[in-house]
DNA sequence: AGAGTGTACTTGTATATACAACTATAGACA
DNA sequence: TGTCTATAGTTGTATATACAAGTACACTCT
């Protein structure tokens, strides 16, 4: 026995598939649909509630619900690597390692990879660098169940956005960008003046099955912008 | 005056944020909020009703309501509304006009809005606040041609992003992210401490015909964050 | 004619209540 | 000891009610 919102969802929903309520059309009140269904207003209004989260309706206060427009598709975005982004500026891309090591998983980071406390999780550390100009510093951990030969790699010659892509595609990316002031190590490392600010971006990577890798990134805020452009 | 049950979402939220309640938590039953917040328990559960779709919560019959695991949600890619935004955290907007005027063209903003030198444009200053304390300095230049009425409107009420979005719909967005520290007027009047980094970001937009606003968007570094999450 | 006002109808928020469905646990019983 | 059962607590569904807030439109008054 399905709920009665449930029911009166689907004939909402019946009504738009079939082409007999068309978008921008008016349908029928709280009130009208309540009693045409024999319920209560307050369950008519919960079919209507979702299907307007669902972004098939559009309630206006004090005239009415509306069939909703056709949603815009959604726009490509691309993710960028960033020695391709600097060899295509014509610039000369290179990477020095700082720290590549497998550690035991602090609670903070068992969290952010989805893996249990103190398990065992790899990490690395670099500097990206254009023209011999630091421009990332990049701290990453990696979930070795998607990439268990992780250590063995050569950053210097393959960045690991690069390798973690081929070797689990990624469905998902989910970024935080802040602007802060490095901390003293950091600085030094991106050859940054004092109090100069940084561009941060923590980003975390999904694979078809759970979280690849979570990273931070710091960027001299002078010396790089990260730009993006989206077609609607 | 906001609705009691977005203060609950926002209650709710700020936990999850402030690292009070970790995911797989339970946090307290629909009737322990519900007389927490001197509410109905209608009233409680529709917080978390939102906080769930909103793939915040989990709910499991006779078990109770946990803190989600931080997971992919749904794939919606928004264009942000900052007064919605804040509201959506169930936090207080409001917004200060600092300055809103007619003014001739310079060489540059020429360029950037496709119109031409000493051209008549117009210039809208102000501030975006969320519970009284500042989070975005707007700086913004329009094409009096998509918006002829633009200096009639009440920005306190209305964004100015949301009144452009309205009378000219955009079809496309370009934007530059990047950390800088602001000089002194703007600290100022974004309540900052000295020499803390701002994120900086420069936003044109266009609609169908051509280039509608060019903006400066400038958010106190520790006290904003721009998310984003995407889905391939 | 124009300005203002009242009214009917709409959605938005909030409450109190009732019962159904589900879960874990403590306690009774064999 | 092991099994069943009652119970308390949880979320799920549904109703009736009330008032607030926003809109459109007919109507009245000047």
């Amino acid at each position: 026995m399905l709920a009665k919102y449930v029911r009166i969802k689907g004939f909402i929903k019946d009504q738009i598939d079939a082409g007999t309520w068309l978008p921008a059309d008016r349908i029928p009140s709280e009130n009208k649909l309540a009693a045409r269904f024999s319920v209560s207003r307050m369950t008519a209004r919960r079919a209507m509630d979702e299907l307007c989260t669902e972004g098939c309706l559009v309630r206006k206060q004090g005239l009415g619900t509306f069939i909703a427009d056709i949603k815009p598709a959604s726009s490509m975005l691309e993710i960028h690597n960033i020695a391709d982004e600097v060899t295509g500026r014509g610039h000369e891309y290179s990477c020095r390692v700082i720290l590549v090591n497998q550690e035991k998983s602090s609670k903070q980071n068992a969290i952010l990879l989805s893996v249990e406390p103190r398990a065992k999780i790899f990490h690395s550390t670099l500097v990206h660098m254009e023209n011999e100009l630091p421009i990332q510093y990049e701290d990453r951990y990696v979930n070795p169940r998607f990439a268990p030969d992780y250590l063995a790699q050569d950053f210097e010659n393959q960045t690991p956005n690069a390798y973690l892509s081929r070797v689990a595609p990624l469905t998902e990316v989910d970024h935080v960008v802040e602007a802060v002031i490095p901390n003293k190590a950091i600085a030094q490392v991106l050859k940054m003046e004092v109090n100069q600010p940084c561009l941060k971006i923590t980003r975390r990577t999904w694979s078809k099955d759970g979280v690849v890798s979570y990273a931070y990134l710091l960027h001299p805020g002078h010396r790089y912008r990260l730009g993006g452009h989206l077609n609607f």
